[in-house]
DNA sequence: TTATTATACGTCGTAATCCAATGCATAGCA
DNA sequence: TGCTATGCATTGGATTACGACGTATAATAA
């Protein structure tokens, strides 16, 4: 999958995921590769420093807890406020989608200028 | 417009426009412009680096040509690898707006992890 | 025991990209 | 003389993705 194309998506895709209920960092990117079909790998890199991001900006919050395997991990909850952004961003998604299919999808027109 | 969207796609549609004709930078800027029913704002910054990054991966070719006014502009054709080269992109685009569909578009699945 | 894999968190540096700001030059118009 | 449009270009800042690296626990395999 192109790196370029993913830029500016990634805290839209992650607030989508969590919209269905809270989970820790590593199943929101095993989630984001699950209804990709592993189309989309979401590496450390990408996904920490943007959870931390989103959680700075209010829109997901983060709580330790602990599985009973003693293994320490992050919940995240989308908050009020994420939801907001989430129907914000999906909408810019839809209307930079449509631009995009009218620019390279679009028909002849008149050569020179 | 969110500017992180159109990260990687300005050459796409560049190459997109350039396949209707050759025209000089200033016209294609315009042209996308039009296309995108004035969405999408291109600027120098942004235009005159791809361009020659896109000539520069022998995608495009640019013509200095001088008008009847005596101003002078470069002529951009897109060259046979840069037909591949769009084709190659215009298919990458359609496979990631179909992997966001499916992320952000998702149905709901089982809450925790 | 030792090695590997999966889980789970994180940081840092590099590369890629958009764009505001700035610059140069020509042309038409008020 | 100023303003606007055309037409080219560069530079620096900001944002983003990710490879590489680091830490730690647990299950599985050799």
């Amino acid at each position: 999958m192109e790196r370029e194309l993913l830029k500016g998506n990634t805290p839209t895709m992650i607030l989508a995921v969590l919209c269905q209920g809270p989970l820790h960092g590593y199943a929101i990117a095993r989630e984001i590769e699950r209804r990709s079909d592993n189309q989309l790998k979401f590496k450390e890199g990408t996904l920490y420093p943007a959870l931390h991001a989103l959680e700075y900006d209010g829109w997901i919050k983060g709580q330790w807890e602990t599985t009973s395997q003693g293994r320490k991990r992050k919940v995240y909850t989308i908050t009020q406020a994420g939801h907001a952004e989430l129907k914000r961003r999906h909408h810019a998604w839809t209307e930079f989608a449509n631009v995009m299919a009218q620019v390279i999808g679009g028909e002849p027109h008149g050569q020179q200028g």
